[in-house]
DNA sequence: AACCAGTGATTGCTCGGTCAAGCAAATGAA
DNA sequence: TTCATTTGCTTGACCGAGCAATCACTGGTT
């Protein structure tokens, strides 16, 4: 069970009731809006500029599909089909790993990066509009730090 | 275009980018962490939960479907299909509406109620612990504002 | 050398989102 | 009244993404 202490349970009292009912709002309407953004400007979706974005801040512009995967914080089968997807758009090229024949890494072309050069900005402007221009005044750090202990907790308690 | 003003954009500091990050994660970890964990205590996945916990909370515990769809963050035509889920298990029933009879309401069956009052503990604790906990000291409320004011800015700015 | 457990990646199935079409009831104008 | 338009919801098509099963290769064991 998800409880197995199983202390007494208090029910969320207002504040945390409404940080979680926002908190499900914004998940569900944050990435569809930026992605909006990027296809309206671009043509290129959220998880299609994240994975360009990644490969272009690492040496060789090469990742294993696993390292991807979890940077982008998708499942290892979207990243498959999203590669896939850039690949055929000619932004990302696959090679075999040369010390793991088993692993592929996805490579930025040149044109890949190009496309990111142009689309970056975008990017920028939604996240700032969208999210952070509603935190001034908070303290960031503090506040990642949370989020972080959130997402990186174990699956099984 | 997303950024008409075309102010100079600063890329994201250290905080912001790791805030940035890190709230990634938790939209992608959070939702399917607690969907198991309700899955695996009582077999009702998170989307059914939701619908449910909203009709209970109702009087009459019935919903017209645009509302409950506005409620559980989801889109009209993926409430039709949870819906509908739930009504062939027994958890909900459908009656038109008497003022509108183009409407139809969503109402909680006592099968569903007691479904609901079995496994709302689940819920609760998930959330407390994959999400709340880490959250202790801060100022809930106004994190909550902020994360409403995230959630429900326009669409075209 | 031959096997086998473990790991990297891809494929099949389902859920949920968007979009477009359809239908029934309501609303408003002629 | 009648008829066109709008509204509430459902449905189908298609797509993106997650999970579970599977395939491909590795590396250790015998």
């Amino acid at each position: 069970m998800s409880n197995p202490a199983a202390e007494p349970l208090q029910p969320l009292n207002p504040d945390e009731e409404a940080l979680v009912r926002a908190l499900g709002q914004v998940m569900h309407v944050l990435p569809r809006a930026i992605d909006t953004d990027m296809v309206g400007d671009h043509q290129l979706p959220l998880t299609e500029y994240t994975a360009l974005m990644n490969l272009s801040e690492v040496p060789g512009r090469r990742m294993r599909m696993n390292e991807l995967a979890s940077a982008c914080h998708l499942s290892l089968s979207g990243m498959t089909r999203t590669i896939i997807r850039l690949e055929t758009q000619g932004l990302v090229r696959r090679e075999r790993c040369e010390e793991d024949a088993r692993g592929w890494n996805a490579v930025l072309t040149d044109s890949g990066f190009a496309r990111l050069t142009e689309s970056w900005p975008s990017h920028l402007a939604a996240v700032r509009r969208r999210f952070l221009q509603h935190f001034e005044g908070f303290d960031l750090d503090q506040l990642a730090r949370a989020f972080q202990r959130a997402g990186t907790a174990e699956t099984t308690d």
